[in-house]
RNA sequence: GAUCCAUUAGCUCAGCUGGGAGAGCGUCUGGGUGACAACCAGAAGGUCAUUGGUUCAAGUCCAAUAUGGGUCACCA
C-alpha cells in the first residue's frame, strides 16, 4: 500500500505546514535570472491601521493567482509586499490609543514620543497583516518586503519632493484648501467625499449703505457671513442694474460691503445675488481674487468662531449658526427658510463636514505632469481591465486641480524644506542643510508638517525596487507588470503612480491595471465597521480552509464587478477541495507501492485514455488563454468542471475496471494516465488552491511529502502546454456516443423506476455510419449503464415488444423492461422528446429556407444548420415512430 | 447636471470577438455502489427589464425608456 493522503480532507492538516515549507525553503524568493523572462507585480500596500478585509483577501488572492501562474509558466516572478503607513488613520488610531491608555494628548508627549508609539503601533500591526497574509497563502518575497516610511522609501520621497521643487512643479502657495478640522489637517481634493444632506437656505437683507433697500441674499451657511466681503450679481441681471458698485451693509455687524458685477452668480438661483466670503469658499476665493477683495476668515482651525464673528467668537460653527439667524430674526432682517438639498464635503475618514479654509500649504502642479499620463493611457502603454476604467482614469487626469500634499500631522514624511528664520530663505534639500546658503546663519527651522500619504505610495513601484539608486532589481523587475487594485482607489494612487513614475523613471510603472470590484455583504451592502456586517478572512479560512476562500473570490468574480460574499459558493468550494481530495486519495491507492510508472506507448492507450488527454489538452489551451486575458474565473470554472465532471465523474469511472482487471500491462497504462492527468490538473488548479494541490503533489510518484528541495514542489512546477497531438478526436466521438447512450439508459431506469442495481438488457440499433462508432462505444456503455448485455441488432424487426426506447444521435436504444414495463412513462417521454425535436427542426428549417441565411452566413454555419437539420430530422421520425407504436399499445 | 454599472432559472451570478440559453445553491425522484453522503444517478424550472433599430441571424451591437446601484461635479 502507498503512502496516501489523510482519509478526510482538513484544511487545517496542512495549509500552515505547507506555507511553512515554501517559505523556508525560499520556493517565493524571485531571482534576477538572465535565462528568464521577470514577471512583477508590486502588492498595494495595506495600512498598518488594522486587520485584513475581505477586500485585501480578495485583492491579493488575485494576485497570488497571477503570481503562481506565471511562475509556473517559467516566469522570474516576483510578488513585492509591503504596507503604508496610512498618515492620518494611524495617527489618529494612536491619539485615540494614547488618550484612552494615558489620558494624555500628543502634545503632552511630543512629537518624538509621540513617533516612538507610532512605529510601536506599526510593529504590532504591520506583524499581524504579515500573518494574515501568510494564512491567505500569499507566495510573496517576504525577504524584499517593505514599508512606506522604512529609510530607502523615505529617501526616495525626499529626492522626488526636491526634483519637483526644483522644476517648478512643488510650490507653497495660500490657497484655499479642504480643512479637516475633527483630523486638524489639510487634505486633497481626493480625500473630500461628496454627500448630499437636508439643510436651508435662508434669505437676509443686507440693507443699502445709502439707505435703500439693498439686496436680499441666499444663503445656506449664514455663519460665514461674517468673512463676507462683497455681494455679487450677475452683470446680465437687469434687477441689480443699479446697485453694482454701491456698498450694502452687514447686518447686525454694520461693515459696508461693496456690490460687484461679475459671471459668477446666476440669476436663475437664488436671488441672483451671492455674498461672497474668499476666505471660506472656493468660488467666492475667485471672484475675490478677480475684484482684488480682502479675504476674511473667520473659523479656527478646530470649527469654533474666531474674534471676526464678534460676541460669538468661541462658539462652534453650527451652534453659532443658530444663534446668529435667530439674532438676525429678532432683528427683522430674515426674510425668509427655504428647505433645501446642500451638497456637503466630509473628510473620508472620519466623516467630519470639510471646512475650506485658506492656508499655506505645499502644493503640486499638476497640470504638466497630467499630460505624459494622459497620453500612456491613450497610446496604449497603459491599459486597463476591464477597458471601461480607462475613462474614470482619463476624466480624473483630465480636469485635475493642483495637489494639496502637506499634512498639519506627525506621522509620515516629514516636508524636506527648511527656513531660515533670520533671512527668510526656504531650503528645500533631501539632508538637512547646516547653514543657510544666503546668509551662513546656523540655526535652521524644518517644516513642522509631514506629506500626505499618497505622495510616497505614488512612488511604490520603484522606490520598492531600490530606486533613486539604479539597482539591479529595479533594472531587472521594473517595470512591473499589472497592479491589481480595487476601482475605488484609481483616483487617489492609480493616477499618482502613472505620473509619478513617468516624471521620475521615464516609463509607466506598470503595463496593466487589473481593476477589481468591492465585496459586499449577502445582501449587497459595503462592508464597513459601522455596520458591523464585515467578515474576517481568518474566520473563513478556520471554517473552511484557505483554498477554498480563494477559489470562492477568484472564480466567483466578473472583472471589474462587486461581489456578494455568501457562504453557499464557499461550501461549493471546500465540496469542490474535498472531491479533489478524494479522488486523488482513489489514484493513489491503486499505484502499486514505489513503482515507477513508465510512459505507456501511444498505441496501448485506450479510447478513454485519449478522450480524457484530450479533454485534459483543450482545458489547458483554454485555461492558458483565460488567464492571459485575466479572466481568473473563467479558467477556475473550467478547471473545476475538468476535474469534477470530466475526471471524476467519467474518467475514474471509466478506468475502474482495468484496475480491478487482470492485465497488468494495461493496468499500468491506466495507472500513468490517471496519475499524468492529475498532475496537470493539480497545476492547473495550483494557482487558485496552491495548498491541498502541493499536499496532494506531494504524494503522487516521485513525489515526496517530507522533501525540502523546492524544485520538488508544486509551486516550482511546469505549466502545461497546449499539444495539438494529443487531441483524438475519433476516440472523443466513440466516447461522447457512449456517454450519450449511457445517459440515455440511466434516463430510462429512472423514469421506469428500475433500481440502480437491476442489471438491464440492452439493444442499440445505429444508424447509417454510426455503427462502428456505437460497437466501439459498447464496452462503455455496458459498464456505466450496468447493463448484463448489449446487443446491437440490424433492423426494426428485432426491436423486442415490451421496450423502452431512446433516440440518440445516430442510433436507437432499446431496453426491454417486460416485469417494469411502464407504457405511460415512455408515452410521456416520447411526447416530450417529439416536441422538443419538432422544435429544433422548425428553428433549422426555417432558417435555411430563409434565402438571405443562405446566401450571406458563412458557408460553414450553413453547413453546420444543414448538417443538423438531417440529424434532427432522423431523429424524429424514429421518435415519432415508436410514439405511434406505444399509443397503439396504450389503446 | 455628466458618466459608469446592473436588470438572464426560486436565490446569487456566468455567458469572450453576434450563429442551438449555463453554473453554484435551492427544489423534486431514486440510491450505503470497492475515492468521496462535503457523495452518486436522474429530473423540473428562463417571451435573457421594455421599446425601437442594425443584421441573413441579437442575451450578445446601437438608440431610447424604466427600475436599482456607483462615481464625479454642483455647495447663493
Amino acid at each position: 500500500m502507498n503512502r496516501n493522503l489523510a482519509k478526510t480532507y482538513d484544511p487545517k492538516d496542512f495549509e500552515d505546514r505547507i506555507y511553512e515549507k515554501w517559505e523556508s525553503s525560499g520556493a517565493f524568493r524571485a531571482e534576477r535570472d538572465p535565462d528568464k523572462k521577470p514577471f512583477t507585480i508590486v502588492m498595494p500596500p495595506p495600512n498598518i491601521t488594522g486587520q485584513l478585509h475581505m477586500g485585501h483577501a480578495l485583492d491579493q488572492t488575485l494576485q497570488d493567482v497571477l503570481t503562481r501562474f506565471k511562475r509556473l509558466q517559467g516566469y522570474s516572478a516576483l510578488w513585492l509586499p509591503g504596507s503604508d503607513h496610512a498618515s492620518i488613520a494611524t495617527e489618529v488610531k494612536v491619539v485615540n490609543r494614547i488618550r484612552e491608555e494615558e489620558g494624555k494628548e500628543k502634545e503632552d508627549l511630543g512629537r518624538e514620543e509621540f513617533l516612538r508609539r507610532a512605529w510601536q503601533w506599526k510593529e504590532e500591526f504591520g506583524g499581524k497583516i504579515t500573518r494574515q497574509c501568510r494564512k491567505l497563502g500569499d507566495s510573496c518575497d517576504w525577504e524584499r518586503e517593505r514599508f512606506t516610511m522604512d529609510e530607502g522609501c523615505s529617501k526616495a520621497v525626499n529626492h522626488f519632493f526636491v526634483q519637483l521643487y526644483n522644476k517648478g512643479l512643488i510650490y507653497r502657495g495660500n490657497r484655499l484648501i479642504n480643512w479637516c478640522p475633527q483630523c486638524g489637517t489639510s487634505l486633497s481634493d481626493a480625500e473630500v467625499e461628496h454627500e448630499d444632506k437636508n439643510g436651508f437656505y435662508w434669505y437676509f437683507r443686507y440693507p443699502g449703505a445709502d439707505g435703500g433697500e439693498g439686496i436680499v441674499v441666499a444663503t445656506s451657511r449664514p455663519e460665514t457671513m461674517f468673512g463676507d466681503v462683497a455681494i455679487a450679481v450677475s452683470p446680465e441681471d437687469e434687477r441689480y442694474k443699479d446697485m453694482v458698485g454701491k456698498e450694502v451693509i452687514l447686518p447686525l455687524v454694520g461693515r459696508k460691503i461693496p456690490v460687484v458685477a461679475d459671471p459668477y452668480p446666476d440669476p436663475e438661483k437664488g436671488t441672483g445675488a451671492v455674498k461672497i466670503t474668499p476666505a471660506h469658499d472656493e468660488n467666492d476665493f475667485q471672484v475675490g481674487q478677480r475684484h482684488d477683495l480682502e479675504n476674511l476668515c473667520c473659523i479656527n482651525e478646530d470649527a469654533t468662531m474666531n474674534d471676526m464673528a464678534g460676541k460669538y467668537a468661541g462658539m462652534d460653527r453650527y451652534e453659532c449658526r443658530k444663534a446668529w439667524v435667530k439674532d438676525l430674526e429678532e432683528a427683522g432682517y430674515l426674510v425668509k427658510i427655504e428647505e433645501m438639498v446642500i451638497p456637503t464635503g466630509e473628510c473620508y475618514r472620519c466623516h467630519t463636514v470639510v471646512e475650506p479654509m485658506l492656508s499655506d500649504q505645499w502644493f503640486v502642479k499638476m497640470e504638466s505632469l497630467a499630460k505624459p499620463a494622459i497620453a500612456a493611457a491613450k497610446e496604449g502603454r497603459l491599459t486597463h481591465v476591464p477597458d471601461r476604467f480607462e475613462k474614470t482614469y482619463l476624466r480624473w487626469l483630465e480636469e485635475i486641480r493642483d495637489w494639496c500634499i502637506s499634512r498639519q500631522l506627525w506621522w509620515g514624511h516629514r516636508i524636506p524644506a527648511y527656513y531660515c528664520d533670520s533671512c527668510g530663505e526656504i531650503i528645500v534639500s533631501e539632508t538637512a542643510p547646516d547653514k543657510c546658503p544666503k546668509c551662513g546663519q546656523t540655526h535652521l527651522r524644518q517644516d513642522e508638517d509631514v506629506l500626505d500619504t499618497w505622495f510616497s505610495s505614488a512612488l511604490w513601484p520603484f522606490s520598492t525596487l531600490g530606486w533613486p539608486e539604479e539597482t539591479e532589481d529595479l533594472k531587472y523587475f521594473y517595470p512591473t507588470d499589472v497592479l491589481v487594485t480595487g476601482y475605488d482607489i484609481i483616483f487617489f494612487w492609480v493616477v499618482r503612480m502613472v505620473f509619478s513614475a513617468l516624471e521620475t523613471t521615464g516609463e509607466v510603472p506598470f503595463h496593466d491595471v487589473y481593476v477589481h470590484g468591492l465585496v459586499r455583504d449577502a445582501q449587497g451592502r459595503k462592508m464597513s465597521k459601522s455596520l458591523g456586517n464585515g467578515i474576517d478572512p481568518l474566520e473563513i479560512i478556520d471554517q473552511y480552509g484557505a483554498d477554498a476562500l480563494r477559489f470562492m473570490l477568484t472564480t466567483g468574480i466578473t472583472p471589474g464587478n462587486d461581489m456578494r460574499f455568501k457562504t453557499d459558493r464557499l461550501e461549493s468550494a471546500r465540496n469542490f477541495a474535498n472531491k479533489l481530495w478524494n479522488a486523488s486519495r482513489f489514484v493513489i491507492m491503486n499505484l502499486e507501492d514505489g513503482a515507477e510508472l513508465t510512459e505507456p506507448d501511444p498505441s496501448a492507450l485506450k479510447d478513454e485514455d485519449k478522450w480524457m488527454l484530450s479533454r485534459l489538452n483543450e482545458a489547458v489551451r483554454y485555461v492558458t488563454e483565460t488567464m492571459e486575458k485575466y479572466d481568473l474565473a473563467l479558467a477556475g470554472q473550467r478547471v473545476y468542471d475538468l476535474i469534477w465532471n470530466e475526471y471524476c465523474d467519467w474518467y475514474i469511472e471509466l478506468v475502474k475496471k482495468r484496475l480491478y482487471g487482470e492485465d497488468e500491462a494495461d493496468k499500468q497504462v491506466a495507472r500513468y494516465v490517471l496519475v499524468s492527468v492529475l498532475r496537470q490538473m493539480l497545476t492547473l488548479l495550483h494557482p487558485f488552491m496552491p495548498f491541498i494541490t502541493e499536499e496532494i503533489w506531494g504524494y503522487l510518484p516521485g513525489g515526496d511529502p517530507d522533501s525540502e528541495d523546492p524544485d520538488d514542489f508544486l509551486i516550482r512546477g511546469q505549466w502545461p502546454v497546449y499539444d495539438e497531438a494529443r487531441t483524438y478526436p475519433k476516440e472523443t466521438e466513440i466516447l461522447e456516443t457512449a456517454m450519450e447512450i449511457i445517459r440515455s439508459i440511466r434516463n430510462i431506469r429512472a423514469e421506469a423506476e428500475a433500481a440502480p442495481g437491476k442489471k438491464l438488457h440492452g439493444l442499440i440499433l445505429a444508424g447509417a455510419g454510426k455503427d462502428e462508432i456505437c460497437r466501439a462505444a459498447g464496452p462503455y456503455i455496458s459498464n456505466l449503464a450496468n447493463l448484463s448485455d448489449l446487443q446491437f441488432i440490424g433492423d426494426k424487426s428485432q426491436v423486442p415488444e415490451e421496450v423502452m426506447s431512446a433516440v440518440v444521435d445516430g442510433a436507437e436504444v432499446f431496453v426491454p423492461l417486460d416485469d417494469l414495463m411502464d407504457y405511460e412513462a415512455e408515452l410521456s417521454r416520447l411526447q416530450k422528446e417529439k416536441k422538443r425535436l419538432e422544435g429544433e427542426v422548425k428553428r433549422v428549417v426555417g432558417k435555411l429556407n430563409n434565402q438571405g441565411f443562405v446566401s450571406k452566413a458563412p458557408e460553414k454555419v450553413v453547413a453546420e444548420e444543414r448538417a443538423k437539420k438531417d440529424k434532427y430530422e432522423e431523429m424524429l421520425e424514429k421518435v415519432t415512430e415508436r410514439l405511434a407504436l406505444v399509443e397503439r399499445k396504450l389503446g
